[in-house]
DNA sequence: CAGTTAAGAATACGACTGTATTCCGATCGT
DNA sequence: ACGATCGGAATACAGTCGTATTCTTAACTG
């Protein structure tokens, strides 16, 4: 057996190199010469760790979820809902090459039904884990319990989203931005149905 | 003087063109060439009614603003926030064209400044005008009145994009999109802070 | 009726695309 | 030490792209 690498750990390289190419020069920037010359390997090489180019976008795309994952699963135990909405937010680079390509790829997967189950799939997840932490909080007495948590959480995930598309316009810390965020809170609280911020 | 047609009402045909193939195959299937065998023109024809395949986008993106304001326009006048976020959601196959090429553009968009210029200033006046109308219905008692009218209408706006967002992963009319326009519902209801749909 | 001029078609061109294939060098098991 | 085998680089190929250019057709003006 000759010399062997962590193919996984290459993919993953690769697929960030995606995130950062498609965030700075548009997904339709992204071809298979430029991914490579972005991470400093030859074109064969990153040919060599997908069957085709459709296949690392698909793993590109499910990078963005697994960061948002690790961001979720970092936040501390009593992080309320506006913190977890917060990650999800073009709020510095990382997140924002993630909003970006997301929405690149949800505009192309409306046409494509394996992409728009996958993006369906993870919105789903997002939002049933959203609306358990939303009971959780009813029975606790956090929040009102006259209001639908699944309602809740499907209104929640279509703000953050909402938001994020407008935060993607505007450079990040200027008047206009704050300003959305401010307006997110409200927002928020006025869904939730609490006066302060959670 | 030879033959002469009428520049922008072609250009307007081409755009709609654009339009149609982008929501069939895709953003990145749109070439002057298939716009052309999409409007039943030949390429050379289509290439002389714009100066660059840039502009061409860009006149598509207009034409999408240009629907949505001609069916605002068509609301009668007792119209609800309901029925004017509606008008923005991708319930049928011409809204769900332009919510498409919106999607893609808006990610395009977070790289290319003038674009997202244009872009922020659609969503920005589409949020003032619906703040007039907020503003008014508060006036009426229609409304409580010790909401902000402008995040309140930040907030719709948001929603009805990401709601958008998740309707264009979903065949319209299935029990899942049925399930959303609910919880779309209970959302707005719940940021405006009324009890019944206005 | 000739001539000018716009509309539109056709073609040419250089660049770039995804993928298949070939080639080279390094590394490990034997 | 040798050779099998994998990572990686390089190249080849057919196709498509946007755009510039050329050519044809048709209509209006004088």
């Amino acid at each position: 057996m000759p010399r062997v690498v962590d193919h996984d750990e290459r993919r993953r390289v690769i697929a960030g190199a995606v995130l950062r190419l498609a965030a700075r020069e548009g997904l339709e920037a992204v071809s298979i010469r430029s991914v490579a010359a972005e991470c400093g390997m030859s074109a064969g090489a990153v040919q060599k760790h997908f069957a085709t180019k459709e296949d690392m976008m698909l793993r590109a795309l499910e990078l963005t979820e697994e960061r948002l994952e690790r961001r979720y699963a970092a936040l501390p135990d009593d992080a309320g809902v506006g913190e977890h909405i917060r990650q999800a937010l073009p709020l510095d680079e990382e997140r924002r090459e993630e909003a970006i390509v997301i929405t690149a790829f949800t505009a192309r997967a409306a046409n494509r039904a394996d992409w728009g189950r996958f993006l369906a799939e993870g919105y789903l997840a997002v939002q049933d884990s959203a609306a358990e932490l939303l009971r959780r909080a009813q029975a606790d007495g956090l929040l009102p319990a006259d209001r639908d948590a699944d309602d809740m959480a499907a209104g929640l995930t279509a703000l953050s989203d909402g938001f994020s598309l407008r935060l993607l316009q505007l450079p990040p810390g200027s008047p206009e931005a704050d300003r959305l965020l401010r307006a997110l809170d409200a927002s928020v609280r006025a869904l939730l149905g609490v006066a302060s911020s959670w």
